[in-house]
DNA sequence: ATAGCATACTAAACCGATTTAGTAGCTGTT
DNA sequence: AACAGCTACTAAATCGGTTTAGTATGCTAT
């Protein structure tokens, strides 16, 4: 049927001129226009009024009653696009994240939602799944869109951006970046604490992959609080994951390089909490018992981990909450004056989680 | 130091006109006013060229050549949102989900993401949480941010959109709404059909959540497939989620009190994948080996069902495919002239995912 | 000589709001 | 009567692009 109307028809685009009831009927919402004639008030009287703005304050209660309930009845709503580039304010932020599927982008981006929508906010998410030329090239079409400011989610954002950059786990310090990261300290010595604690000295590693912004810093945490407790690192029992997708099977593969290299460990401290979980897949293919035979510690905390068998034993950072924190930031950022002092870093607090993963090491 | 200074300087905020050096200096980016001035042309001259439009071919290469290299020098970007405004084209998108930080949803958005980007849409996410009066309110707050479409994950809109609007599972039939739903006959037939092959016949179910928009038509679904195979489903043996979280911990509790009932029961077919998983640890607690004495099926899998200890025998919604699916219709619908006919509903396959959590019914 | 046409542009409207500067009409004061 | 000052508005500029209609120039064909 529309098949044949549609060659002799040709649908005019309404204009905004065009009167009430033809906009109603092509489904367009009203606009300010429209709005102003229906009341038979200037544009500019119903904006000042519907805005509260102070200078409507001469304009009469009455006449205010009637403007406010015209716009209610025509259900008005004030085109966004239109106010930002007059206002020369977006109330958008843009968010960069390696991976949206994953535990962790996830919790931070929940935690970021939380606060943003409720300050009015929205925010455009990309992720660029580690590719160069996307994480150089979105932080600039993000600007092109108008952000007005970005958070960066595990990723080292490269070119420089006009507006704040409030970055989320693993970022080298930057003019116009602020960092929210973890106490890597803490969380290695809570983690190495807690392994020597229940008597292990054979303790194996899972390092991060190369790109990931937190391997190196995590590693040398790790290695300082091993030294600090007198635990000697085997460099044979270190691994590193490799590869770019974030299934536990990066986990799975070291662990099982670990097992094959045949020197005897009693624990394992995981990169994460996923390749804690494919460790602890391929330790049980390896006849090893967890915690029995070996203990896993992960790390980041993911929704998961508790609802594993056993349940993982983990350092958790705060994912939410750094989200959360991270949207606080940069809002109070956009918010100052432009040149205004604002914070480098901002450190969070892990926490050891001891679920069921570990146990006193085996009396040799 | 600021707040003394601020009280006498007052930066001027740049306007347009404002000459390239200054506004380069003052961190602007270039707009086509200053860039035009620059290489003395017209704005529209500068315009046509950039945008390569027909109305350009008139114009000689060299001079095109001038313009190009200017604004690639001048590091040129034209305001997305002035032009979004005259072109009444935002090439953006609304995703509204219950809540990102969870398998299912986020993984439908990965796939969504896919699609978009490439054909250089972005998108706007809310996460919603059940709460009635923002699955209201926001979309309408997206259409008022001239969103060309909306995604709908596991959501039922209420309020009427102006724009086309794609629903991924669960979504009453609606005027102006495409859906994409699983092929729950199937789903059903294929889990039960592996149950009774394996001699299950006492078989507990944990339905969904009353307001998950799945619950009812997969249970449906369930029934039917149970009577096909000449199974009797016992009440006694159905539990239902309760709750607003997303943690296995509901089908935990549910669970539990199927125990309870001292009813016995050879396996169990759960909601989804995160309930199966609650259920787990319930049966273990109870004493129960999986799968030697209880086969359990989930629903979805989501990435760590593969990871479970016993692997999660599921089956499997393609999310991500549905996601690309969602996005791919909704672009369609959008480019489509007004009025046009569109797909009212997109049937998906699911597929049994055999792990380790099933097994041969005990016999009895 | 000039109509016709292509070439190489430009002026100005437009998208839908916000916001500044200004005006018309009235009241009250000196 | 003249002027200030208040009330109740409006006209017009503005944000930064896109797009339409039009113009000036030069060349060719009749």
């Amino acid at each position: 049927m529309w098949e044949t109307i549609a060659h002799d028809i040709v649908m005019p685009r309404p204009k905004s001129g065009t009167s009430l009831r033809a906009r109603k009927a092509s489904g367009l919402s009203v606009c300010l226009k429209s709005l102003a004639e229906h009341v038979g008030l200037s544009q500019a009287a119903v904006s000042l009024v519907i805005n509260r703005s102070p200078g409507a304050k001469s304009i009469p209660h009455r006449t205010q009653e009637l403007i406010r309930k015209a716009a209610r009845e025509l259900n008005y709503r004030p085109n966004h696009i239109a106010r930002s580039l007059r206002q020369q304010r977006s109330y958008t932020i843009g968010v960069v994240v390696p991976e949206i599927s994953e535990g962790y982008a996830a919790l931070v981006m929940s935690g970021i939602e939380d606060h943003l929508l409720q300050e009015g906010y929205f925010y455009f998410v990309v992720s660029h799944r580690h590719r160069d030329e996307l994480i150089e090239e979105y932080p600039l079409m993000l600007q092109q869109r108008a952000v007005e400011g970005l958070i960066a989610v595990d990723t080292a954002i490269t070119s420089a951006s006009q507006v704040p950059l409030v970055a989320v786990s693993g970022h080298r310090e930057l003019p116009g970046v602020t960092n929210i990261v973890l106490d890597h300290a803490l969380a290695a010595t809570l983690a190495m604490e807690h392994l020597t604690k229940l008597g292990h000295r054979q303790i194996a590693f899972i390092k991060g992959q190369a790109f990931s912004s937190d391997t190196a810093i995590r590693w040398e945490s790790v290695r300082n609080a091993a030294q600090a407790l007198g635990v000697t690192i085997n460099e044979r029992l270190v691994g590193q994951l490799e590869g770019e997708s974030s299934s536990p099977e990066l986990g799975y593969v070291v662990t099982k390089k670990l097992l094959a290299s045949g020197e005897p460990f009693t624990a394992l401290f995981a990169f994460n909490d996923i390749s804690a979980i494919g460790a602890i897949q391929a330790l049980r293919e390896g006849g090893r018992c967890i915690p029995q035979d070996v203990s896993v510690v992960g790390f980041d905390d993911i929704q998961s981990a508790a609802f594993q068998n056993p349940a993982l034993t983990t350092v958790r950072q705060p994912l939410r909450e750094m989200g959360m924190l991270a949207a606080e930031t940069l809002l109070r950022r956009i918010a100052a004056p432009p040149g205004a002092e604002y914070p480098k870093e901002i450190v969070v607090q892990p926490e050891l989680i001891c679920r069921a993963s570990t146990a006193t090491a085996p009396s040799a």
